[in-house]
DNA sequence: GTAGGGTTAG
């Protein structure tokens, strides 16, 4: 028999791949089966081998057919077990489960049923693919099992989000006398880490750590990692500095881990000088390290920050993939700029499901509407299929834009791709009829709903009674709530302002009174601005600001400007009891009218001021803002808590939709 | 043959 085959070096491993294979030319006449890493490709250099053995560790299943299989059942080819293994890492690389059955069932009727190795890495086909059932029945069915054999069933677990099917596996190795290594000890850390609260995490966590210790796994890199990413989701960042500091050998992962956990509590100052660190210690960040600051920038609104970090991808001249794309264009969005979130979203080098949902969100975000039904027909239009996030953009675009027809074709449209609406979507859409002023439609709406009503649902409700001033309605949408959700300071808030702005004080103070006797306490509204990379931050009716009196003066001086044009203000939005005039004293030093005067005072005429709310923008504000915009001549984005308004030339782009 | 870090809504 003789075949020809191409030898290639890659990365220092040598693979062979089977071009031809005369015997058999009718099988494998196009069967130019690559390595095990198809993307590697064959250098041309082909020579002509007569080796068995060659052949054995060229061959790999390609396409749908596993021909290599067929041969053994002919019995022109000796099963061996290097054929089993090849096949075997080809299923798992491919996320081939199927294919990897068919090898299963060869195996047990060949020789080397027994064979540990050769079951571990079926195990682990199994394991990489998420069939857990699969890998669970062959564990208990394996008559010999080694260390590795826990390991990989324990990393399945970790790896698939079942971290105490992963932990519970740990005493019972350790009392059939299996010694774990490196590696089931970073697992095992990962499940710890995983666990749904903090006390859990450090219980079983501080635990292994003194395993690792004691053992000497603590300064594998690995272990490393993932012990510190462990301290770190568990709140103790000292312990994850700690651990990372002791690191004898740190790579791009580790410091990773410990960037991604700043970033995710929102610590972006220590995410980015991290990030320098690691520049300047001549590690290079990866899709991962990019990815976490990007996240950190959204939701700081840190708009300039990102921009920076953008720069530095550009500068590694790497593409800008889906995973981390799909970050930097959230962080566009979520920090005011939908143009870059398009632009990052137009060059994404390959778009995925999740690039197509953020684009909808950030068309959500700033209102536009039509764009996201544009958006969600031409991803229809190359065949991609939405899922239930998709569908929550998407509902949530309509209602932001005050699209209400379209709204309700889309969620009725939903069943069409098998996605069941979930309460969220539900919400939505109360909130679309509530926000178009058809109150007794929501409610209906909610009454009919086949699953039990929630909070959010008839804080939904409770909202468009606050905007379409439905005292009654409102009263009802609350009471519903509080049964619900007494703790949360937003309906309270809601309902004591519907009450106000009819001029009910007695049942706005009783609202008040009900606040304070439960403990819910209102988040102090805050507004913060960025000027020259220095974030300042003002609370409402705030003196602490060294600025102060030249920002009282300046809001003064552009109040009395916008009342000539006609602002009138609305001091329903005050949630005291007090005369007309004290209340529109009460309504001047809102934060965020606060950090549009010191905005206005510190930034060159002309350019566009971003403001970011931690709560939504009051309606008084909102009303000034617009006309604040036209006398000034500027543009003014305030992001609040639910959207962005862009103030331009007397009017906002949420055409009073929010 | 077995390992650690990253995304979208609210």
């Amino acid at each position: 028999m003789s075949f020809i085959v191409s030898k290639f070096k890659c990365k220092g491993i040598t693979f062979f791949s089977l071009l031809h294979v005369t015997h058999y030319s009718s099988r494998f006449s196009t069967a130019a089966v690559a390595s095990i890493e198809p993307k590697i490709p064959p250098d041309l250099s082909s020579c002509i081998v007569q080796d068995k053995d060659l052949l054995l560790k060229s061959l790999n299943p390609s396409g749908t057919g596993l021909h290599v299989l067929d041969l053994v059942d002919e019995g022109s080819l000796e099963p061996h077990p290097t054929l089993y293994h090849l096949l075997l890492k080809k299923c798992t690389f491919l996320r081939k489960p199927k294919l990897g059955k068919i090898v299963h069932a060869h195996i047990s009727n060949s020789h080397f049923r027994g064979d540990v190795v050769i079951l571990n890495t079926l195990l682990n086909m199994y394991a990489k693919c998420g069939c857990l059932d699969d890998a669970r029945n062959l564990f208990d069915e394996m008559s010999v099992k080694d260390m590795v054999t826990w390991t990989t069933l324990i990393t399945a677990y970790s790896q698939h989000d079942r971290p105490l099917d992963a932990l519970l596996l740990f005493p019972q190795m350790l009392s059939l006398g299996f010694f774990p290594n490196e590696f089931t000890l970073s697992s095992l850390l990962k499940a710890s880490a995983a666990l749904p609260d903090t006390p859990q995490i450090y219980f079983h966590g501080a635990q292994l750590h003194g395993f690792s210790f004691k053992c000497g796994f603590h300064s594998n890199v690995y272990v490393g990692s993932s012990l510190l990413d462990m301290y770190a989701r568990c709140g103790c960042m000292d312990e994850a500095h700690f651990v990372f500091d002791v690191l004898p050998t740190k790579n791009e992962v580790s410091w990773n881990a410990l960037i991604a956990d700043h970033a995710r509590k929102g610590q972006l100052d220590r995410a980015l000088s991290l990030f320098l660190k690691m520049l300047r210690q001549d590690f290079q960040p990866t899709h991962f390290t990019f990815s976490s600051i990007f996240g950190a920038c959204a939701s700081t609104g840190s708009l300039e920050q990102g921009k920076w970090v953008h720069a530095h991808v550009i500068k590694s001249g790497g593409e800008i993939i889906a995973f981390m794309g799909n970050t930097l264009l959230h962080m566009y969005a979520k920090s005011g700029s939908i143009q870059d979130a398009k632009m990052i979203f137009d060059r994404l080098v390959k778009r995925d499901l999740v690039s197509w949902n953020s684009m909808l969100t950030a068309y959500a975000q700033h209102g536009l509407g039509k764009e996201a039904v544009q958006c969600f027909q031409k991803m229809l239009n190359i065949g991609l299929v939405p899922n239930d996030i998709t569908f929550l953009c998407l509902l949530t675009a309509c209602s932001r834009a005050g699209l209400l027809e379209e709204g309700q074709y889309y969620f009725k449209s939903m069943n069409r791709y098998n996605i069941e609406p979930g309460i969220s979507h539900y919400v939505t859409i109360v909130d679309l009829l509530g926000r178009a002023g058809l109150l007794n439609e929501a409610l209906r709406f909610i009454n009919e709903m086949p699953i039990q009503p929630t909070a959010a649902v008839w804080g939904a409700l409770l909202g468009a009674c606050r905007m379409h001033k439905n005292v009654e309605m409102g009263s009802f949408a609350a009471e519903r709530v509080f049964e619900l959700d007494p703790h949360d300071s937003g309906p309270h808030v809601l309902l004591s302002n519907i009450y106000a702005s009819g001029n009910r004080w007695r049942d706005a103070a009783k609202v008040r009174k009900l606040m304070k006797e439960s403990g819910v306490k209102k988040e102090p509204a805050c507004s913060w601005v960025e000027i020259q990379n220095t974030v300042h931050m003002f609370v409402a009716s705030d003196d602490s600001h060294p600025q102060m009196g030249a920002i009282y003066k300046k809001w003064e001086e552009i109040s009395a400007r916008i009342k000539e044009i006609g602002y009138v203000p609305d001091t329903s939005h005050v949630l005291f009891y007090m005369d007309e005039q004290e209340r529109e004293v009460k309504l001047q030093y809102h934060s965020e009218k606060l950090a549009l005067a010191f905005a206005l005072l510190n930034s060159p005429d002309g350019s566009t001021i971003r403001i970011k709310k931690n709560i939504r923008v009051c309606g008084d504000c909102h009303s000034a803002f617009k006309f604040v915009s036209k006398v000034v001549g500027r543009e003014i984005i305030v992001r609040d808590t639910n959207r962005f308004h862009h103030f331009y030339d007397g009017s906002c782009s949420c055409g009073n939709f929010w």
